[in-house]
DNA sequence: AAGTTATTTAGTTAATTATCTAATTATCTA
DNA sequence: TAGATAATTAGATAATTAACTAAATAACTT
């Protein structure tokens, strides 16, 4: 749970997850998304994997990065319960 | 956005949270559930109060810190629109 | 097989962050 | 008002993190 919270504090990474949600791409296409080095993108893919709020594939000379969308639901049932519920006065 | 998601990232704060959403509490009760320097904690609350995550107000020699849900809220959306929507093959 | 492209790994550096101790401010009580 | 308690601010240090360049690995193309 902690590293999927220390994934999403980032806001490249954030970028980055946005850009999934529109649709599967590439490390290199992920990249030329930022004005960073490709190595730092990389690490910050590796954030995410490990996080598990990404996948990834090979199709031969590519690594297809995709969204996670299970992992996500974890962290919004966390925040729901902290903020919206056991604040009724018994 | 960034302030907030940077504060949900440390344990010790989500504890405090979690804390809080028991009801509310000084900072020296919050203190006390910690191995943790005073001071210590006294910079994470400092930390989720400029992330608008919790509120606190003096109550004659105490400080009493209390829960902001607001904020929750705008985390749960991003969440949501990034893990739930825009996935559909239009 | 030699060269090119895509991506990652390794190692380093700079910046940020979490923690500590010591000192300060503010409030309460005897 | 003097002493005790609550919490913060200040300043220092250690640990973590984000970024870079250079090198390595793997797969494609001619």
């Amino acid at each position: 749970m902690n590293t999927v919270f220390k994934a999403l504090a980032d806001p490249t990474r954030r970028q980055i997850l946005d850009l999934l949600k529109k649709g599967d791409l590439t490390a290199g296409e992920i990249a030329d998304h930022f004005d960073i080095s490709k190595p730092s993108i990389s690490n910050h893919l590796n954030i995410l994997k490990s996080a598990d709020l990404v996948m990834s594939e090979k199709k031969g000379q590519y690594i297809v990065y995709s969204l996670n969308t299970t992992v996500f639901q974890d962290v919004i049932t966390w925040l729901i319960n902290v903020s919206g519920k056991g604040n009724e006065t018994p």
